[in-house]
DNA sequence: AGTATGACTCATT
DNA sequence: AAATGAGCCATAC
């Protein structure tokens, strides 16, 4: 647990980032999905943005974090530039068998992995 | 303390 | 249907 000298998210965003990154972690290979759709299942529905920023500081928490399966809502590699290269995000996305044409996911609502359906499947 | 920015999303025009 | 504006939450300056 190392807290970034830069970024320094409070003790509540802390947690909300944990539950983020758990939830990432969480997608299968070959699928994707959206911040909002994470928001959603955190019970931060209107925090889609805290999502897409947990994302931005989750290298300097935990690098095994599969940030290039999260994607808008519309599919869009939004969060390419924040790879290192642009291309790294989309070569993954291919890498897993998800199409990807110009920054777009291929068929998105099909590859579309929805959190919910992993924290209700027991319910 | 107030303004500006952001890997978003929704509502309205 | 596309484009524009506003809402949202937290950080940075």
């Amino acid at each position: 647990m190392v807290q970034g000298q830069s970024k320094t998210p409070s003790s509540s965003t802390l947690i909300f980032f944990e539950q983020v990154y758990e939830l990432v972690k969480l997608i299968p290979r070959g699928r994707v999905t959206s911040y909002g759709a994470i928001a959603r299942a955190l019970g931060s529905a209107q925090s889609s943005r805290m999502v897409g920023w947990a994302m931005n500081v989750c290298h300097q928490y935990e690098t095994n974090i599969p940030a290039h399966r999260v994607v808008n809502r519309c599919g869009l590699l939004t969060g390419q530039h924040h790879f290192g290269t642009p291309n790294v995000m989309q070569a993954l996305l291919e890498n897993e068998g998800v199409r990807v044409k110009n920054n777009k996911v291929v068929d998105f609502k099909s590859v579309f992995w929805n959190p919910m359906q992993e924290l209700t499947k027991d319910l």
